[in-house]
DNA sequence: GGTGAAACCAGCACGAT
DNA sequence: ATCGTGCTGGTTTCACC
């Protein structure tokens, strides 16, 4: 963990709202001089905390329609299950996430596609070709929503 | 959907991987002028494409070592249910994402906490007492990777 | 889509507190 | 150690063709 004073807070909590914002205009909300506003951001890229910027995309606009959750739980988990298995799913243009989780599954996936027929051609195809894949759950996306976190009181 | 040409895509998906990239140099890549660029990037904002630019954190950096993935399972589920808990969830902190979902589980929540006596607590005080709560299912991340998505052969 | 120009911003000096 | 002022080159964002 790396100690960020009151500012720095303020800065990351601005930024992770809208990341377009520029310095100077950071600046002038919170009583700081353009320069020194970069300053803070530059060192807070610098030590790692913020460590880029990313686009927000409209999936359904971009022709994706469908984002399923799957939870995924090995047949077999030896250290080569779990290599082969993050090389093979890293391969799958339609995974956007795959994170390793520690209890009832083994992974958990973020998969998106353009329709349902689209995903059953995905999950059939793919993903029960995966190797060592045991049991496959799914949650189809319904609605989702992002919060700023927990830094805001911090 | 919006259907985009060939040089939109390529925008998006440069963008995507680095969205601190200027008009001009992703220009100066697709043969294009720094304000023809621009003007493309910006039409992709207005017919929302593209919804913002977000920071890209290290919660381990900020003081939060552990996120945890909730699948919450509601005991009662009228609509009332639905808006009670998600009401009542979006008002705690430590609540990064929450996600409404078909499936075995009504609610997907990303939780994130200083560490496991942390996360204790937030579980303990927090969720278990949200409104119309039923089964509760944790899978604690180990690792994450973010992929570009299925639009660079789309 | 291109050209030109204005306003703005990033990024780096230097000096002051 | 960090802020502020002043400056330069690049970027955004507007004209008009």
């Amino acid at each position: 963990m790396t100690d960020l004073d009151d500012i720095d807070r303020k800065l990351v909590l601005a930024l992770a709202a809208d990341a377009t914002q520029s310095a100077g205009a950071l600046g002038r909300t919170l009583g700081l001089s353009q320069p020194a506003t970069w300053r803070r951001i530059r060192r807070l890229y610098d030590t790692g905390i913020i460590k880029g910027r990313k686009l927000d995309l409209d999936a359904e606009k971009l022709g994706f329609g469908v984002t399923v959750f799957l939870g995924v739980k090995l047949a077999t988990k030896g250290r080569v299950s779990l290599e082969d298995f993050e090389r093979a799913v890293v391969a799958i243009p339609e995974v956007q996430t795959v994170e390793h989780v520690l209890g009832m599954y083994d992974y958990r996936l973020r998969v998106t596609a353009r329709d349902i027929s689209d995903f059953e051609r995905v999950l059939r195809r793919r993903i029960m070709t995966l190797p060592a894949v045991g049991n496959v759950e799914a949650n189809v996306l319904l609605s989702e929503e992002q919060r700023p976190g927990p830094l805001q009181d911090a």
